[in-house]
RNA sequence: GGAGAGGUUCCCGAGUUGGCCAAAGGGGGCAGACUGUAAAUCUGCUGGCAGCGCCUUCGGUGGUUCGAAUCCACCCCUCUCCA
């Protein structure tokens, strides 16, 4: 069987690891216990999560056992890494519900069932914390001198950082070591931006227990463009089909860059590489191939086969004249609402959430962005009455050129 | 606590002899053309409502004024230096 660690690297998953070869070799020949941190500042996760996530699944198909750590402890000092500004603070009550939605989440692709994975939250063991035995007992270990050189508090420096943050790195430092008393962790895994917190961790838990312990980041999932990926209009790009649905979720991927295909491939799949490879050598306009195979698989790890299948379907019925309308994002009206007269298309456009002003929607059509069942809208003033709908009581709306919403009446 | 700098529209960032500022410029975003539901490129738009008039914006609250992002007072927040 091959090495989970030449499997992530092959796919891409490793930037930096502690000690590669130790790390290697380890992996190779025991059962390893480690864990990656998740902040619950949300109430869902969303595509940046992703990548840790199905590192997790590799490493857990290998034979190791995933610890996921919500950091409901942590998050109430908050991280300051790559931050240039201080984050919210949440309450308990929030961080709780947070934990309970990633769980559902979690269990899409890591499986909790007995004891191959766990989940737990550090604010079991960070809450109670006394303060003064805190400081002497790993408060001791840290130099502030060096901290203050480290990476993730540099751009901090510049706009200031404040006591409560600057504690940040004890407390996720301390997270290992209690993992690794309480679990037998070894290994702590994250993303880039961690790398500071990772190596402090490992460095605490070799320093108090006299052991070797590991850490190893993963790349930031990034555009060609350097941006971080999972970035709509909307905000991100959420796993929870409340808050992105099934479709957008599909259509995200299925327009992802040419030049990004390959890496979202690798990273985000668990097509084998030969398949992969297959895949990235198409050319020109068969990439989209690529692309549907991309936007197919990860749907369905998320939301499940069957949406992923509606969500490919509706796709192609819209962009190439299939049938199947039935998963495009839909708003339902009552016949009331149109009115004696219909209703104004601005109204109807800011209804269905495709605007959010009657001015945004006025511009749009002027530019000719609006269609209404595949005509192009031409005036302003049009308004949509029981006419426009078809027999199927429906009217296909677009924006631009693949942003559809169907409109059904009641 | 003391001294100084600053808080502008989604972001960055102009604008402070008061009117010509809904506010330069860039980024981002959206739309059009071109295409492969891609990229690059070019064009337009980018506070709201209404068709060129009105309304709400420039940290907060009051004030001066015919009129303030621009002046005054107080307050809040951020940063830098000092302790």
């Amino acid at each position: 069987m091959q090495n989970v660690y030449d499997i992530l690297k092959e796919r891409g998953f490793i930037e930096q690891a502690t000690h590669e070869e130790e790390i290697r070799e380890l992996l190779g020949k025991e059962k390893v216990t480690f864990y990656v941190g998740f902040d619950p500042t949300a109430d869902s996760l969303h595509v940046g999560h992703l990548l840790p996530m199905i590192a997790m699944a590799h490493m857990q198909k290998a034979g190791h056992t995933p610890i996921a750590l919500l950091g409901g402890g942590t998050a109430m000092v908050g991280d300051p890494s790559g931050r240039t500004d201080m984050r919210q603070m949440l309450t308990r009550e929030q961080i709780n519900h947070n934990a309970e939605r990633f769980k559902k989440q979690f269990e899409k692709l890591i499986d909790f069932a007995d004891n191959k994975a766990y989940m737990l939250n550090n604010a079991d063991w960070l809450l109670d914390l006394n303060y003064v035995s805190f400081l002497r007992e790993i408060g001791r270990h840290f130099s502030v001198n060096r901290m203050l050189t480290a990476e993730c508090y540099k751009q901090r420096m510049e706009t200031g950082l404040t006591f409560l943050e600057f504690n940040y790195m004890l407390m996720q430092s301390y997270d290992f070591l209690h993992l690794y008393r309480k679990y037998g962790c070894k290994l702590q895994m994250g993303g880039n931006d961690q790398w500071s917190n990772i190596i402090s961790g490992a460095d605490l838990v070799r320093r108090v227990e006299s052991d070797s312990a590991y850490g190893m980041t993963f790349t930031l999932l990034t555009t060609s463009e350097g941006v971080k990926m999972g970035k709509t209009q909307a905000g991100a790009l959420w796993l929870d089909a409340e808050k992105v649905s099934p479709y957008d979720f599909y259509q995200y991927w299925r327009n992802v860059d040419d030049r990004d295909v390959e890496k979202c491939l690798k990273l985000l799949t668990f097509l084998p590489m030969d398949e992969i490879n297959r895949l990235s050598s198409l050319e020109g306009a068969e990439i989209n191939r690529a692309k549907e195979v991309l936007a197919f698989e990860l749907t369905k790890l998320i939301h499940g086969e069957e949406e992923a299948q509606k969500a490919q379907d509706a796709a192609k019925a819209l962009f190439q004249n299939g049938a199947d309308l039935t998963s495009v994002p839909q708003t339902q009206i009552k016949l009331e609402q149109l009115g004696d007269d219909g209703m104004d298309i601005l109204e109807l456009l800011m209804l269905t959430g495709l605007t959010s002003s009657k001015s945004e929607g006025r511009r749009l059509i002027k530019q000719g962005g609006i269609y209404a069942a595949d005509g192009r809208v031409e005036n302003i003033d049009l308004r949509i009455t029981e006419k426009d709908f078809d027999d199927d009581k429906s009217l296909l709306l677009r924006k631009g050129k693949k942003v559809y919403h169907m409109v059904k009446l009641l």
